[in-house]
DNA sequence: TTCCGGATGTGAGGTGGTTCACAGAGGTGG
DNA sequence: CCACCTCTGTGAACCACCTCACATCCGGAA
């Protein structure tokens, strides 16, 4: 029986599942199960026992931690064939971080059992785990040196300039960005607060740097921008 | 041809080698080489193409980025038993941090091909590879939340805490830290300034939290200390 | 349409921590 | 035993950003 196309191709497409076979990325969607998610949904919290993986058909969701008084950072944000939650999984600790859906979307979930069973079956995930988690981690690095080393507006303009990177070109040589961001997300994933962001963008806005279409950002002197982001702070 | 069963044992204590067998083990002794450093030595530069592996047999190394202007964080400290380097190694990817010497010391060095040879010799060094990547992410991510959240003094206090549990506990209830950690060190470990550090070490010291025993740090007063560090700013 | 909750814009005020600028204290090697 | 370099201590000035406190604004639900 095999499973909806779609899907195979969707995980097929994700950094994790990429190395496996059409056969094997069958298996892998007949075991597991898609679920869709609303907005603010939230998938697991910090300290649960962790015995499932995500993946994300569509939408996104932010990992992230909370402080007593409610404030968040986002430690890192999962879009389509993006795959989280496996932490748990290979040591057994509980969960590190909060999941929250903050667009609505399809996620397909593999329990502890299902996740091991693809492992026996194909070694080579074992590979594109080791490669998943390298590239997570060089990640992580660069949100810590960021957050400590850059200002507010480096930080905001290196985000805008990332997520461009899945954005739509217009024919003027702009950048429309993928979704709808609020500037609270956009506050958590960078570690300044919401009016911070409110400020600079209004700031770049009066510049011409950027501007809104139809609810998204979009990004107009990119040269600017990347003045911007690259104020020289970080060496290379 | 055994190799010195000194290094065997330091191997073997790592996370990453941990899972093998003696005989394992003097086949990776054997294929790598031990030299010693001096303080201050760089062993690696961010950028640099990276075709080797580090074990820390003693001394200590800093994992650290840079400023254009020279300001430092640390990504990661490794002390003896620390294994460092392998990412590189995985994914072929550039370093992504310089390492420095920070305590002079000897270190275990596995290039390329002895690595692979370990690998294809012993898979379960994948797992604990695994592993290893799985507690360095966990830990960062711990760095992020320290960094984005935390001031200053809570950040010193576990840092302080965290060092104590390779110390040693006298009999009057205190601990005294395991090395003599200059106040510039502690600095890029908590993301602050040399100066803060010394005014935070100043009060600290004046209020009896801790003291000076020939150059290393003491902790006095541990609860007062977990006061400053767990201000309940994270939750749980 | 009307209402309402979430999202956005913006100013005033406070402040932790940085930078700068020294002065002293050590310890290490010549 | 002196010289030098590194580490430490401390104050003054500055500043980016946070917090607080509102005034809109907008889109969807009723």
């Amino acid at each position: 029986m095999t499973a909806d196309r779609n899907l195979i191709d969707i995980l097929g497409a994700s950094d994790m599942f990429q190395p496996l076979s059409d056969d094997a990325l069958g298996l892998i969607a007949a075991n597991g199960r898609v679920r869709s998610a609303r907005r603010g949904e939230v998938l697991f919290s910090f300290g649960d026992p962790g015995d499932a993986l995500f993946a994300v058909c569509s939408g996104r969701v932010l990992l992230s931690r909370f402080t007593s008084e409610g404030k968040e950072i986002a430690l890192a944000a999962m879009e389509e064939g993006g795959v989280f939650g496996e932490l748990s999984l290979i040591d057994g600790e509980p969960r590190s971080a909060d999941a929250t859906v903050v667009e609505a979307g399809d996620l397909f979930i593999l329990d502890r059992v299902a996740f091991q069973n693809a492992l026996d079956s194909d070694p080579s995930i074992l590979t594109a785990l080791l490669g998943v988690l390298t590239r997570r981690l060089r990640i992580t690095n660069r949100l810590v040196e960021s957050v400590s080393f850059l200002e507010m507006g480096p930080r905001l303009a290196r985000l805008l300039l990332a997520l461009a990177a899945r954005g739509v070109h217009t024919d003027a040589g702009e950048i429309i960005l993928p979704a709808r961001y609020t500037q609270g997300e956009l506050a958590k994933r960078i570690a300044a607060s919401r009016e911070s962001v409110s400020k600079q963008i209004a700031q770049w806005t009066r510049d011409g740097i950027i501007g809104l279409k139809d609810g998204k950002l979009v990004l107009i002197d990119i040269d600017r921008l990347n003045l911007w982001a690259d104020d020289m702070d970080l060496e290379l």
